[in-house]
DNA sequence: ATTAATATTGCAACTTAGTTGCATTAAAAT
DNA sequence: ATTTTAATGCAACTAAGTTGCAATATTAAT
């Protein structure tokens, strides 16, 4: 299930989503927000913004969680194959709209994929 | 710098690689290890085998660190620009002997990539 | 075979990401 | 205004990964 209440909390995290163009990883929300709420919360809500089809998630270079707003997700599947780069100088993540096609895999059902590509963003090179 | 003595715990470390075709978790090499040697142990070892080329690191699912056994590596390049499969029931990986081509991303320079396709493995369908 | 140099290891303590249980608070429906 | 219960805060916890330093064990030199 995801969100029934319309908490100021809630808010703040939406609020930073729709400001933001490119993801964002949990460690840095928790920092970001750590004086309006705490972290677990945070946690809490992405998980349910999840469930929502309002964000998604993918893993960055380093292994931590990453979030970015959807853009053609439902409630019911998140359509985020897309590809996503980080990066290598200052860390920033951006979801790349663009489709991919997976390789072709004899004998596994594949139902999901991530890519991340990493190199040097326009501002850092 | 790699490894330039051959321990014993070096020589259990790469015996595991050795004998193991399917890729393996830091953690679990941890555990696996436990009565054989630290783990901090574990963690540089690893990351010589990776100077020296002998080993390729990534990303799984859980955003844990996974090793693998390098085919076609040297010291200077990391050529394991191929896919991994992690089945969503047991949580093992494997190495994909496929190639891909990535999407073409206008204005970033990308260096490497990691495509990470998850789903069913045989064992557990 | 000893000894000396130093690469490697073990240990303890730490950092950081992420989770859990429970009491308290605050939406929102009545 | 009251009640219901979803949501939050807090503290304590787990697990991955790192760091500094003293102790140990390869390897090379004698």
């Amino acid at each position: 299930m995801g969100i029934t209440r319309q908490t100021k909390q809630v808010k703040a995290l939406i609020d930073i989503f729709d400001n933001k163009k490119t993801a964002i990883s949990v460690a840095d929300l928790v920092k970001l927000l750590e004086s309006k709420m705490n972290k677990t919360t945070v946690y809490r809500i992405l998980d349910k913004l999840m469930d929502d089809g309002v964000v998604h998630s993918f893993i960055g270079k380093g292994g931590l969680k990453w979030y970015a707003k959807c853009q053609d997700c439902s409630c019911e599947t998140h359509n985020d194959v897309h590809p996503h780069f980080q990066c290598k100088t200052c860390g920033e993540v951006e979801c790349l709209s663009v489709s991919f096609k997976l390789p072709s895999v004899n004998g596994y059902k594949v139902e999901s994929a991530s890519l991340l590509m990493v190199g040097e963003c326009n501002a850092c090179a």
